[in-house]
DNA sequence: TGTATAATTGAAAATGGATACCATTACCAA
DNA sequence: TTGGTAATGGTATCCATTTTCAATTATACA
């Protein structure tokens, strides 16, 4: 009998597709990142599984984490705080893009959709020059504003 | 006498203004970036300036980095290969802004100017209205093309 | 031109996120 | 069952960056 359950997410099929197994700690990561309000750290990850699945090593968090990336179910992200953040990527989840606006006082991160339509529709005409002008095989871009959020703008 | 001669550079008025003193070693590693072609990461800027005044030290190199980069005279990167890079701002150097792409093979970066007149006018429309919507002060932006290079394409 | 004082420095040690290693375990197919 | 491969988890390690702290230096001022 299997220890882990099959499961019936909608990632599942992604899984028997790669030729990956749909282990107990990847579902529960992934159940960890669906349910996520804000971006997590590996750590906080780790923290979550932990408190459900108290054998799930923080090893294998930044392994599933990797794995998820490469397969295109979870981004990862640098805001510059020293620890990288994870979250499910929205073709995955079906909403609308987002991109961020980061506070450099206080790390927080800001979610914003506004203008995505114009940014992407920029971003796609220069993607498409400079792949021609320079040979590069662009998979990815990033849009992202730095400045102080509302609180820190009043503090000191 | 002052052991560090005071400089005559274009960036000694930003230092005396600033109530910072001018010392041998900021003075050095500016003159480092000045020189640069590409962006360094703080060894690379540790080592070149150690080749001429062996004994400052990498401490205050990262020390030095972070001052310049508050006083906006450098900017600061992390392209995602674990260590920062630096560059004099385009500002201070009176050049054309550039932006990035990325090669996730083998992390050279390309700058490019292409297509910076669009992006910025996009990006300043955006930011005001940001600012706006979220009482958020942007200070700062980042547009950034990842993917893979001529060179890392015919690998594999 | 000294001198006081605070800024600046550098060596070594500490920090901390991320990764490598490796023995163990779970899964799948025959 | 069994053999082989994928996946796991604890520990040790890596390495860029910070912290600590005593010693040195630049600058204002007497």
């Amino acid at each position: 009998m299997p220890k882990y359950g099959r499961g019936s997410c909608w990632w599942a099929g992604r899984f028997r597709g790669g030729g990956y197994r749909l282990t107990m700690p990847r579902q529960s990561i992934l159940e960890v990142l669906d349910n996520a309000l804000k971006h997590l750290s590996a750590e906080d990850i780790y923290l979550a599984v932990h408190k459900i699945y108290p054998n799930v090593g923080l090893t294998t968090v930044y392994r599933t984490l990797d794995l998820l990336v490469q397969m295109g179910l979870v981004s990862k992200f640098d805001f510059g705080d020293g620890r990288a953040r994870y979250e499910l990527s929205e073709s995955s989840k079906g909403v609308k893009q987002h991109h961020h606006l980061v506070c450099t006082g206080c790390n927080r991160v800001i979610d914003y959709t506004d203008f995505i339509d114009e940014e992407i529709k920029l971003l796609g005409q220069i993607e498409k020059e400079l792949s021609k002008k320079f040979n590069f095989k662009i998979t990815n871009h990033l849009i992202r504003f730095y400045g102080l959020c509302n609180e820190c703008q009043n503090e000191k």
